[in-house]
DNA sequence: TATATAATTTAGTCATGACTAAATTAATTT
DNA sequence: AAATTAATTTAGTCATGACTAAATTATATA
């Protein structure tokens, strides 16, 4: 069995990889709130474990072991957020927490049983897939809502689940995955989207739409 | 926040002192599968935590602030396990083990949420009390099933839960908690029960008899 | 009471996984 | 190309919580 930090070294790995290929030690070292010097020494016993591939200075890769154990621990947390979403009542916003700690002694039993409470679900309630047991992925692609222009209609597909004040904040605009929206106005110089959903407008400023992804992206006349 | 090791040490403290005050060092140590030295060296720690009282060879007893932790490690486990039990189907000689890990990082809400669900309830499934949340354990008074006599009836009150080839047993005859049985013969010599339940009709080792305790006895003729 | 046995504690070791400080390598400027 | 800056690695430290071996204290027996 991994250590809890192996294994958390191990999705981080994979989720860093997913958006740039190999991953540095700095950036992995920011995205754990740890140290570089401490990512240099995981990386040393995840390579003798044949986890991940490391070549001096240039930055870790996950193995297909290495993978195949991230896309396990990520079911797990995936599962676990619906899981506290719809039989507990977990606010969307506390799920990863949560989810977090939960994800590391969680048993295969237990774990299969919530999938079929659940109805072997896709997807988690921030729209990200829920990997199968064999570790395939289907992932629906999105946009950005940062790419969104004036006019366009879309669907929520995404957002990122590890803010939970953001989190909180999208959920009193009622922007959960699902919800569509139209482009009112794209403020210049890189301003804020004012947006229209279900008749009540909003307005998304540039960081926070940089952690929306949408699709069914489509130009709309103006209603 | 305390470490899982140090929780653990409380938790078993708890347990042992319920049946013989004072906990000696070695029983601690054969109880949480750890070698003796390893039990002084932890107690050392929990000492000037102000959690457990010790006087070298003596023994450890809990203070009040280690007793409420304790307390709130087993509601903590046995919430889990009526939780698993009855919301996820978890065999009864399986919760234990699930309930063991995850005891340690389940957050009050969660917990609160469970509870809620199960409609506050006061006992486990294997019939031990859940403390509230201040700590207050209301425990029935019940005897253990070796003191039983020929002819007399009673109830299953409770019965050990961390033996899981032991719970096997005991579902195998449907002797859980609440269930009625009557002794039709307990053999000389510290031999086996013959019991009667439902019209079935059981034979009960005297070893396993010691984890088996009942209430409601009663003298019954022969029916 | 002296001695043997059992229980407990001390002292020192080991693996984890974090840290700091210093050294090394890579990337950017001038 | 040399020098500066940034990133990474090495080396050594620390707290946890386990371990073994040896020393100490308590208990039981002769």
């Amino acid at each position: 069995m991994l250590t809890q930090a192996a294994e958390d070294y191990l999705k981080s790995i994979y989720k860093l990889q997913e958006k740039g290929g190999k991953v540095s030690t700095g950036i992995l070292a920011e995205y754990l709130d740890v140290k570089p010097a401490s990512v240099t020494g995981m990386i040393k016993k995840l390579k003798t474990m044949k986890l991940v591939s490391h070549e001096r200075y240039q930055g870790v890769t996950l193995t297909d072991a290495g993978k195949a154990i991230a896309l396990e621990i990520i079911r797990h947390h995936r599962l676990l957020e619906l899981y506290l979403f719809k039989a507990l009542g977990v606010p969307w916003d506390g799920v990863h927490e949560e989810a977090e700690k939960l994800e590391h002694v969680i048993s295969e039993d237990v774990e299969d049983r919530m999938d079929a409470f659940l109805g072997y679900p896709t997807e988690d309630p921030h729209g990200s897939p829920i990997p199968d047991k064999n570790g395939v992925v289907l992932k629906t692609p999105s946009v950005p809502m940062t790419d969104l222009n004036n006019g366009q209609s879309c669907v929520v597909a995404e957002v990122s689940d590890d803010d939970s004040a953001l989190l909180r904040h999208l959920g009193s605009f009622s922007l959960y995955p699902g919800t569509a929206f139209r482009v009112i106005k794209v403020a210049p110089f890189e301003g804020p989207f004012t947006i229209d959903i279900a008749g009540q407008q909003a307005v998304i400023g540039r960081e926070v739409a940089k952690h929306i992804f949408v699709n069914n992206v489509e130009e709309t006349d103006n209603v």
